[in-house]
DNA sequence: GTGAAAGCGCTAACAT
DNA sequence: ATGTTAGCGCTTTCAC
């Protein structure tokens, strides 16, 4: 470990190699490229200097030389997604992680990208962008726009509809569904509680739900809490809705954290789900999954979401034409025991 | 949309502003970076110009003639991050989650890097790199010293005990705390069952057992499963070590989903958690937080890992020594009602 | 206060 | 089959 004295020990570079092995860098980086044929005896040599020096070519060098990097960005709009509190974020971080295979199974590095819009923020290098649950006006989105790089959402941004590069969800259909059980199942005081952040996922939810209450001729009831306050946050909140007069009887959260802060005020309360209240979500963790009883809850198949992403924005950096129908995905909904009354 | 013809279209580049401002590309560097004094009037005209045609630096370029590019590499090792059963990855997911939230509040970006032993996949440029859970003489550690990419790792090799440039867990010290519990509370029949990915933390639970065992003369009793066979796994492996004579009074499964199938198993036998086995696991998770009853489990404070792993190499990258001591956790016991007797 | 020019390490077009 | 050379877009001396 005495290698490790403080003179700036320069990086093996591909003169280095050339010059050990007795040829032109242009001969070394054929040699190792395969983009030309080179005798045995050269390419040999070649090889022998690179290994004994551990040259390895700088990948900023050759991505500036031609222009690809290999590596695609990845943006998790939500506010909450990185300063979220803990636990609050399995549908980020599970997004993240199945970005980061779905990304590393196509020989791509996926970057997470610090804020574009803090001006000391580096730029890092990125082929392409991904930028997962934009807002409505997006500005980082915008920012992207401007400066052209690709990129290619995970949601729309609800205010550009006419964004072709969009891997979609069809949250909407989600929470039809949900509400339509739940009506069948004799609910007809149904709460939504949505978040906060300005994305497609809490906008077409609330459309749906209006839609939804307008067709049964039921008065909307519609709360919103900011996705960061979590658990707790949805218990205080609940205690006010669920222990006040016109008790909803059955409660649609946005987010499963607030499912899970709804459920535990409910049991507080001595309300049973899901007989007293029904209670669903519209995404699924193991707050829905674990809970007792399991409660209904909606999986956005972040995976394909991820896989579909990742490929769109490959055809994209292909110079492909956008598809003409944006790449739509169900998500499943997860009938668990909180809204099965029989 | 029709705005997209074929043609190339050029990224802005700094030329473009130094032109369109009427002067030389030095100028227009040195007034971005502020690094000398510019009139007014000159950096008034620059930053229009860059207003106007959308300029945002290369970042490619700039890391290459400055030599850092603000990015940070990760290299998850355990097989099964990457290609693990969906849920069975709660712990590489956190831990990603938690290092790329720990690299961007440091203004960092995070890159997943793409297998760095596959010669077909890109090399991304990083300045420094972290390799979490590397395995025994772990071949991309080594590739990486070789390559002299700066890194740091989290938990240690096991084979490189001398390596001072990592972030350590005290997973013995853990195990003990568990084994002593399950002492304390009447077990003597009990059953190790770690994953097969040689890293230190399945080393470090093996040798606390069999210290642990020998401590109180009794026969150590050690299974393993390799970590991506997941529930099913251990259910199929706890049905033959329950059902069968000998039966242990206690498991302590270093996977949580191990945990969760021996506990699946257990039930599915008519045996009482933890009246006739105690269950831990040295992972915690919703597997073990949610389950009924919950099982107590080892919380590895990825939070605190991922911090202090991407501040030990931000040192390492300022040019520091290696600290005297690497920093070192203590994981925390999460003790629950699977091994409490009384 | 500003400009000219070298050069980061590589690839690829153009020689031979 | 191999070598020479022009740049990719930027930062940073060095000169004025």
């Amino acid at each position: 470990m005495t290698k490790q004295h403080d003179g700036a020990q320069r990086r093996v570079t591909i003169r280095d190699v050339a010059q050990r092995a007795g040829v032109s860098i242009s001969t070394v980086s054929h040699a190792m490229s395969g983009r030309r044929s080179i005798s045995a005896s050269t390419r040999t040599r070649i090889q022998e200097a690179a290994e004994a020096l551990g040259y390895n070519a700088n990948p900023l060098a050759r991505s500036l030389r031609t222009g690809r990097s290999g590596v695609i960005g990845l943006i998790l709009r939500p506010r909450d997604a990185v300063h979220g509190s803990l636990g609050g974020t399995e549908t980020f971080t599970r997004l993240a992680g199945a970005m980061a295979t779905a990304a590393l199974e196509k020989r791509l590095g996926l970057i997470h990208v610090p804020d574009i819009l803090d001006p000391a923020a580096p730029r890092v290098p990125m082929d392409g962008c991904i930028v997962a649950h934009p807002y409505g006006d997006d500005e980082v989105l915008a920012e992207l726009l401007r400066s052209e790089v690709p990129v290619v959402t995970v949601d729309e941004d609800p205010d550009r509809p006419e964004f072709p590069w969009g891997v979609l969800s069809d949250h909407g259909h989600a929470a039809t569904t949900v509400l339509d059980r739940l009506y069948d199942q004799g609910a007809r005081r149904v709460l939504l509680l949505t978040g906060t952040e300005d994305n497609a996922w809490n906008r077409r939810a609330g459309e749906a739900y209006r839609a939804w209450a307008a067709r049964h001729g039921l008065p909307p009831r519609h709360e919103s809490l900011y996705e960061g306050e979590g658990v707790q946050g949805a218990e205080r909140l609940a205690v006010r809705v669920l222990d006040g007069p016109q008790r909803p009887d059955a409660v649609v959260a946005a987010a499963s954290r607030f499912a899970s802060g709804v459920a535990r005020t409910a049991h507080a309360l001595g309300l049973r789900i899901p007989e007293d209240v029904m209670l669903a979500s519209l995404t699924d963790s193991e707050y829905t999954r674990g809970h007792l009883p399991p409660i209904t809850a909606v999986d956005l198949v972040l995976e394909d979401l991820a896989v579909a992403a990742v490929d769109l924005l490959m055809r994209r950096l292909n110079g492909e034409a956008p598809p003409q129908q944006p790449p739509r995905f169900q998500p499943v909904v997860q009938w668990r025991a909180s809204t099965a009354r029989r």
